[in-house]
DNA sequence: CCGGATCCGAATCGATACTG
DNA sequence: CAGTATCGATTCGGATCCGG
């Protein structure tokens, strides 16, 4: 399955071994999230190639990071070494996001990206100063309940199925949601602090559609990324 | 240069895009540690073809990860930007550890990869603890002063020609080593704790150079990585 | 319809040779 | 030393096809 490996005696390149092909840390990624059925994860890469797909799942699963989930009907799922991966995502998410410049043409937001993008900005010490808070976010065509409670965050799909366990928690969340907004790609500016919530709302990066406006710098607050450094401060 | 991006406005597939191509990490690795030449990039990277090493240099020189060095001739550094790699490579490191056996037929261990791994292995409460230990340490060919003062980590090269700062570091270290050793692939039980410093010895996983082999264990606790997880809690 | 397997042209990679 | 050029071997991407 690796008929190349990088033939090297390292922890980095063991690592790349296993999930440096094209596409496997997407799918990983997406993994995090949950198990996921073949036609999820298709319908979550767009653009892989359903043969490319099947090979990675294949490979993960030969490598340990994936294994086929006992409990859902031709589900994948991470095994424990799989979700360990969690912080090389993260740490490539945070990386990445400070290079996300406006979206290109074609570029999708998918509900799991999304998912893991708030898990990835979420600020622990922030979200214990304001412990509980209830979001709803539309961003493109994903709508995610965003849910702080007591200083822990959980994020679920506003629409679809989903296992009993996280229905419990949506509904519960959307028994009480304190802001409700819609945002494009300019909400990466409130993410990361260049814009307070006043301004966002006022230049329309976002849009308020139910809740205190005040309750968007708390938002703010509690999911943060740095933004690029300016080219200047190279040295 | 990216002709295929994943088309994902997503902060994983934006750093995927940068640096997800074949090669590029291990590049972005080995100039972490410092300024490289085309040729000491060819050196540790023994299985990278020239045409490939060309391209990924001009790639991540586009994506403003990577740069000419000014001062050194004909090398290349990171950028700003590119530095901030090193929570992606650490995190990279940390989780392939896990899954490094014994090294397969062919395998190498470079200068540059030992370097990052005693990086990423570093344990800085451990070192506040004991804050000065000087190391010289034999893996394969590779040789290294592995210096901790003042709980900061310095690794150099024990053989070649470093920048004059790196040289008085490695004079200064040199002058006061309290252990020399030389060891296997098995260091990584170790670094992993999985073997104790006497048992290292006496298994001839470790051998002894120079100096008070009890320095070891110290050893093992200054530069400390997770052993793989048994597959069995694999819930 | 879901979960892939198969086929094929296009792009990339890997090995080697060659050049300023 | 620092790459470019070339070319066969792989892999990727896109589409289609197939079994349950």
């Amino acid at each position: 399955m690796a008929g190349r490996s990088y033939g090297q005696y390292c922890g980095v390149a063991s690592a790349l071994d296993l999930v440096g092909e094209r596409w496997a840390l997407l799918i990983v990624r997406d993994l995090l999230v949950g198990p996921r059925r073949y036609s999820d994860l298709q319908a979550g890469l767009p653009r892989i190639p359903t043969n490319i797909l099947s090979a990675r799942l294949k490979e993960l699963q030969a490598g340990g990071v994936v294994r086929r989930a006992p409990v859902v009907r031709g589900g994948y799922e991470l095994t424990a070494y799989g979700r360990e991966l969690e912080d090389v995502v993260l740490a490539l998410g945070r990386w990445g996001f400070k290079s996300m410049g406006e979206p290109q043409d074609g570029d999708v937001v998918t509900s799991d990206s999304l998912t893991m993008a708030f898990r990835t900005a979420f600020v622990p010490d922030a979200a214990r100063r304001h412990p509980d808070a209830t979001y709803v976010v539309h961003v493109g065509d994903v709508s995610l309940v965003v849910r702080v409670e007591r200083g822990r965050l959980a994020v679920v799909p506003l629409n679809g199925a989903v296992p009993a366990a996280l229905a419990a928690v949506r509904d519960d969340a959307l028994a009480h949601v304190d802001l409700e907004f819609a945002a494009g790609p300019g909400i990466r500016d409130v993410i990361s602090g260049e814009l307070s919530g006043a301004e966002a709302i006022e230049r329309d990066v976002v849009h308020i559609v139910h809740g205190d406006p005040d309750m968007l710098d708390r938002f703010g607050q509690t999911f943060h990324l740095e933004p690029a450094v300016p080219p200047s401060s190279d040295r």
